[in-house]
DNA sequence: AGACAAGGTATTTTT
DNA sequence: TACCTTGTCT
């Protein structure tokens, strides 16, 4: 039994709030799945609506069983019938039933972004594409554009009138869409798309879907496109009890399609829309509202919103600058074993926040070295990883022959000395035949061109035929065992002998030992099952809650997450933001920045902890930052720099030149932190070297000074230099010396 | 056909 | 820096 004396007003309104639309805006920290969790146990314990009918929505795997969990535990019995899925598994779902009314076979194969961008490069070849000039990136990000908003190839050619690029676009996009559909295969947008198409094209599948989901709750809805728009106005077409939650403020995902006008156009489709809002936070301390709020204020395009606390004040948010990315990181490292070893936060208590993946290295290396757990979010998938596709890929096969990226994946590993020249005969053969890539490899024999490479097809396609027969009394795992000898997978790389072999190794171990859970765990455990679930999941979900690890993470990973102590790194102009939303014409492109950053912060619970760099090696070549505008528009009293220098791993080579840029900008740091106009490295009265001089430069040699302009806080030069070529860089920090 | 070297290019963010 | 593509040599 649940008892919802221990919710808020608002809370409770919600909770309470079951017939017709409701749009609650929750704010971060505001115990949002709180609501969504009673309100579903409220349904089944007072409103005796069957679990059956339930259906909760969220975007990520991690979301979803983190409410799977919650509203079992509240519920208690009789819980699973309630569907808690993300729009991705729920789509499969579905059409795993019912795909062949649109033609695809219900054991169709999902392609993960890897398979795109192999499927695109083939589709460019054939067409006669030249990717120097169209990247398959930009065809694959056109395309999904397109998928958002719901337009097929033959929708989207009404709009292309005499653009050559869209023309492309176009002819690429039906290739594309033709040759998924012969592998009978979809991709991650297709699963949504083609939902929508079976709603609109079978009304008696709609009408069961809509009887049997009369409740449906969607959460993250800022973070849902137009396509999971309309999915889920249809579905709720008919009973109207559709409750959505989100947070505008929280919108990060415009870049893959999410559209926050679906928060308009909700109170715009569903008219007599309930609107509440949540606006208590119950997570963080007062100053690391404060903080967050202080930064979201900057943005102009959002829905006014008060979010208060009756939390304590709490400390001070502590920011701190760092003169390299190295240094970022020890001042990290040594701040989480300072406070683990004053007993202040335990590990697990501890996350490390960053914008981009290749930033967690750093914290790694420092980490390893500091002997302190840690866990890596995000990053490589773990099914992405080459030796799990593989075998991944040989499973697939034995299950689906359809799929010819599959076949063609592991067709040569290992290796059977079929070159590219034989696989395009044997494509060829395949395409004047309009049958599938095993199929015509099983056809080896006839076909004429391919001469003795047919001796070594052969032999691969009995092997394939013999797993088949395996595979109808061997177990999965078991499979995958026959598999690993046959092909002598590990053999090989137990071979090769070095850290990175050892370490596919114990991946395969993890692969079979997932493979044993999932069998355990099913009732009715079968290959498809098991590839099906495989294809969603994002990352490694084991998230083993006693073990005691500091996390790592992208901000867009943390977003639904809390700790008690976060550290929020690399906040320098450039680096986050992004110089491409700096530079981008759209000014939303910032906004979502902040937006990020406004995640970033609501994350912390007790401390929170910013930190930036002045010098980052980025790709290869030494960077200079400025500080990060988000830094800056946290209200200054809520701040404390840390003037303590906290010890690192290895002492100061050698005594800083009190003299050098370096420690001006410090001391100007130092005593007038967060006044934005003392945010400067000190500016030179003026240089000694104007435009056309030439000047040496520590590291890139001599160049002429093409431009000198005068930001403000710093002179920005450029200069040509004879062997790197023209780079922009700060007076102040370049040291560049006339000669 | 396969191994290896050289050169070019890329970094947001994820289901 | 690190990966991936391309070309060359055996």
């Amino acid at each position: 039994m649940s008892n919802y004396d221990s919710l808020n007003d608002c809370q409770r309104q919600a909770v309470f709030h079951t017939e017709g639309p409701l749009l609650l805006l929750a704010g971060a920290g505001s115990g949002k799945t709180r609501v969504l969790t009673h309100r579903i146990a409220y349904l089944i314990e007072e409103k005796e609506v069957n679990p059956w009918n339930i259906l909760a929505i969220t975007f990520t795997n991690k979301a979803a069983g983190e409410m799977r969990e919650r509203v079992d535990q509240i519920v208690g019995f009789g819980s699973d019938g309630v569907w808690v899925s993300t729009f991705h598994s729920m789509c499969v779902r579905i059409l795993r039933r019912f795909a062949d009314r649109l033609g695809y076979g219900t054991n169709f194969t999902i392609y993960d972004g890897d398979d795109q961008k192999t499927l695109m490069k083939d589709i460019c070849k054939r067409l006669e594409i030249d990717t120097k000039v169209y990247k398959e990136k930009m065809f694959l990000a056109a395309i999904s554009h397109q998928k958002d908003e719901l337009r097929g190839p033959i929708e989207y050619e009404t709009q292309v009138f005499g653009d050559f690029t869209k023309r492309k676009i176009c002819d690429v996009y039906k290739e594309y869409q033709a040759t998924l559909k012969r592998n009978n295969a979809m991709d991650f947008d297709d699963l949504i798309v083609k939902t929508v198409e079976l709603f609109r094209t079978c009304p008696d599948v709609l009408e069961y879907y809509q009887d049997r989901f009369r409740y449906i709750m969607v959460d993250e809805y800022q973070d849902t496109n137009t396509a999971q728009f309309k999915l889920v106005s249809i579905l709720a077409d008919k009973y109207r009890n559709l409750c959505v939650v989100g947070d505008d403020d929280q919108s990060i995902y415009k870049f893959r399609g999410a559209n926050i006008e679906n928060i308009l156009n909700f109170e715009k489709d569903f008219e007599d829309a309930t609107v509440i809002k949540l606006e208590q936070n119950y997570r963080s301390t007062q100053n690391i509202l404060d903080a967050a709020n202080g930064v979201i204020s900057h943005n102009i395009g959002r829905k006014e919103k008060a979010l208060w606390t009756e939390n304590e004040r709490g400390e001070q948010i502590t920011v701190r600058q760092c003169m390299t990315s190295f240094e970022e990181a020890d001042y990290v490292t040594a701040d989480i074993r300072r406070r683990k070893n004053k007993g202040e936060f335990d590990y697990k208590d501890c996350a490390i926040l960053y914008r981009t993946n290749a930033q967690s290295r750093l914290f790694e290396e420092k980490l390893l070295m500091a002997n302190i757990p840690y866990k890596l979010v995000g990053g490589i998938n773990f099914y992405a990883r080459k030796e799990i596709k593989d075998l991944l890929c040989y499973l697939k096969t034995v299950d689906n022959a359809k799929d010819d990226l599959a076949v063609r994946r592991i067709i040569n590993i290992p290796k059977r000395g079929i070159g590219a020249a034989s696989l395009a005969k044997v494509q060829n053969y395949a395409v004047d035949r309009d049958i599938s890539f095993y199929d015509a490899l099983k056809d080896a024999a006839n076909i004429v061109s391919l001469g003795r490479a047919v001796a070594k097809i052969e032999p691969f396609v009995t092997f394939i035929q013999t797993l088949r027969s395996q595979a109808e009394f061997y177990s999965v795992h078991e499979l995958l065992q026959s598999i690993i000898d046959m092909t002598g997978y590990v053999t090989e790389l137990q071979a090769e002998g070095t850290d990175e072999a050892k370490a596919r190794i114990e991946n395969i171990d993890e692969l079979i030992s997932k493979i044993v859970t999932y069998e355990e765990s099913t009732k009715e455990p079968s290959l498809s099952g098991f590839l099906e679930e495989v294809a969603l999941v994002a990352d490694i979900d084991d998230q083993d809650e006693d073990s005691n690890h500091v996390v790592l993470m992208t901000l867009h990973s943390a977003k639904g997450l809390e700790f008690p102590n976060v550290y929020l790194t690399g906040l320098e102009e450039g680096v986050f933001p992004g110089y491409a939303s700096i530079n981008a014409d759209d000014p939303d492109e910032l906004e979502e920045e902040r937006r990020l950053c406004y995640v970033g912060i609501t994350r912390a619970m007790k401390r929170l902890t910013i930190t930036c760099a002045k010098q980052r090696m980025v790709r290869g070549e030494t960077q200079y930052y400025p500080i990060s505008r988000f830094i800056r528009e946290i209200p200054i009293r809520l701040v404390q720099t840390g003037r303590e220098q906290v010890k690192t791993e290895q002492p100061a080579k050698k005594m800083p030149d009190v003299h050098s840029p370096y420690m001006q900008a410090k001391k100007a740091f130092k005593s007038k932190a967060f006044d934005p106009n003392q945010f400067r490295v000190k500016k030179a009265d003026s240089l000694d070297y104007t435009v056309g001089d030439q000047v040496r430069h520590i590291k890139f040699g001599v160049g002429t000074v093409e431009n000198i302009i005068d930001g403000g806080k710093d002179y920005e030069v450029t200069v040509n230099f004879e062997k790197v070529g023209v780079k922009k860089m700060f007076a102040a920090f370049a040291k560049l010396k006339k000669v």
